[in-house]
DNA sequence: CCTTGACCTCAAGTTCACCTGAGGTATTAG
DNA sequence: CTAATACCTCAGGTGAACTTGAGGTCAAGG
């Protein structure tokens, strides 16, 4: 079957093993956050290292990353070959700080469902709910006092 | 300043607390995630608790749920007065498994970055980031082998 | 009373993240 | 060689989540 060079993956290939539609990787592609080698007739070839790439593009989203971020802090990656440990220690450290932010705006939400509900104040206006805007910790957009 | 009958906030006072724009309030009115009475001059007048679901709706954004997914949650929260310590419970266990699987994928993420940085070896294509697809564990769109 | 700023509705525009379809080329099993 | 897939490009469409703008109303201070 793979008559191929070596471990250069077709596009439906990769779609089939990241769950990424072809349109999609098409759509990456334009973007920048992948990359491709061509065919004598002009089809696309993966390196295997892609299929990490488009699996960390997966989580992000899933996670409500913008591809924009993720572009962002792709750019220190190489896209022609397998990136080094160096590489991915950076990346690791680009996200690290978005990731606890995540993180931590997890856990206000379950607090505030689970936490104080298990915390017996019979009505929600005790507690510190009164004030949400201060229990949530907004971050983006912000709550401006004037 | 405030004539008003005792605790109903403005639109605008609503959106500085919040963060929210006003047309952004005025959409998640129509999607039915929030209510306002109207005054006798057809103004929006929020009831207190109504902070606290816009609240939820921002964090909610945040971490990539959609705003559907809001709204069907909503639905057991009465819109009229602030909900019970039922109708939070009954919230809580419905976001419950959301939640916890948007944790897992933030865990699974950083593990990628940094778990297996940080766990000596050399070179990527050893450890199991051969395989990204069972490391990272999809579960939406998910790979299907063949 | 009058002005200013906050508010109203409704329609249309914008951005993001793709998908769909048309029309054509590549690759490979038989 | 041929037929069945898989792939290509490019233009336009889709849905979610808003924003912007036009044209007007409401509320409160001076």
């Amino acid at each position: 079957m793979a008559l191929e060079p070596d471990d250069l993956l077709a596009i439906g290939e990769v779609s089939h093993r990241t769950g990424v539609a072809v349109s999609a990787l098409h759509f990456y592609e334009q973007l920048g956050l992948i990359a491709s080698t061509r065919t004598a007739g002009n089809q696309r070839r993966y390196r295997r290292h892609m299929l990490r790439r488009i699996s960390l593009i997966v989580v992000a989203k899933r996670l409500g990353i913008p591809l924009s971020d993720v572009q962002e802090v792709f750019t220190s990656l190489p896209l022609d070959h397998s990136p080094s440990l160096r590489d991915w220690r950076r990346v690791a450290k680009l996200w690290h700080a978005e990731l606890e932010q995540r993180r931590t705006q997890l856990d206000s939400l379950q607090r505030e469902l689970t936490g104080c509900i298990g915390c017996g104040c019979v009505s929600l206006k005790a507690c510190r709910l009164l004030n949400p805007e201060d229990a949530l910790g907004e971050d983006g957009p912000g709550p401006r006092r004037i």
